[in-house]
DNA sequence: GTCGGTGCAAAACGTTTGCACCTCG
DNA sequence: CGAGGTGCAAACGTTTTGCACCGAC
């Protein structure tokens, strides 16, 4: 193996989280007093059942597969709360638009788009992590979220 | 000094480069044989003359305010041709919109974004560029752009 | 019953584009 | 003179919002 590479973590939510994702969700919203409704639960199961980054439009095709009707805007708003919950975070990839995942605990991922296929790849390093967190302290920058992302071709597209 | 920090560069470009810069401009649009506009002369100048990261309204502004009347397509038409050619850099601060600033050389920075004075530093950590270095190197992942962003607090802001 | 959520359509926003006219070389 | 640039306004695509109605608790 490669000297570095053994603290890349696989970045692939354990299976069969959703559920449990679900009563974390039905927690946050009984503690704010606010109503779990339906259309709560379907988008967020959306989001909790799937690997990927989904985008809005996504979200909304795949309800619509579902037979659940369920209009832009209210997908727009709960994701914005899934966001602002924890329970999920927001990415750019330069698509002009956004993409949104589950977010399990604090960890946070670091991304490579591939420019050709598309595809996106995600990453941790604890190394990267340290020398980061010494820039940071040295800079006396106070971190909150951070965006890590490299385009470029993939190993399968080069 | 704190170990690790004397890596890290200032990245404020050098006082008196905007003429080299605008010539290195004329240079790129010559060999492409494009006209060298009016137009593209005070676009350039705003951003060559700007430590800032600059939005198309700011530009557009700035040359109002020096009375300049350009619309916001050859502002855009400009920004987009001057990242062609490598002499500027796009940026999203996740504030809806998109900024430019002057590229000099083929240097990538990094990026720390107060999310309560909105100000941005730079920075760029040779180290950092080695252990992500090879993170891309073990993943067969061929770089071509990158992104580093930290949002949080600034020193003068906490 | 009350407070908040939802759905629709319209607005908002930054950005891009079509087209007639102008300008650089 | 000709290729390309410019300016305007309209189009674009995503996201947000206003408002009447509906649903959770």
């Amino acid at each position: 193996m490669t000297p570095g590479s053994s603290s890349i973590v696989p970045t692939r939510p354990p299976l069969g989280c959703a559920a449990v994702m679900m009563e974390v969700l039905r927690g946050e919203l009984r503690e704010r007093e606010l109503p779990f409704t339906q259309q709560r639960e379907a988008i967020a199961r959306e989001l909790f059942e799937s690997t990927r980054h989904l985008s809005a439009d996504d979200v909304e095709a795949l309800l619509f597969e579902r037979g659940h009707h369920i209009g832009k805007a209210t997908v727009y708003r709960t994701l914005a709360l899934l966001v602002e919950l924890g329970l999920a975070t927001e990415h750019d990839f330069d698509e002009g638009f956004r993409r949104y995942q589950m977010k399990v605990g604090a960890a946070q991922y670091d991304h490579m788009i591939c420019t050709v296929c598309g595809g996106v790849t995600q990453f941790r390093q604890e190394e990267l992590e340290t020398v980061l967190g010494g820039v940071l302290r040295d800079a006396g920058f106070e971190p909150l979220t951070r965006q890590i992302k490299i385009f470029g071709t993939c190993n399968d597209c080069s």
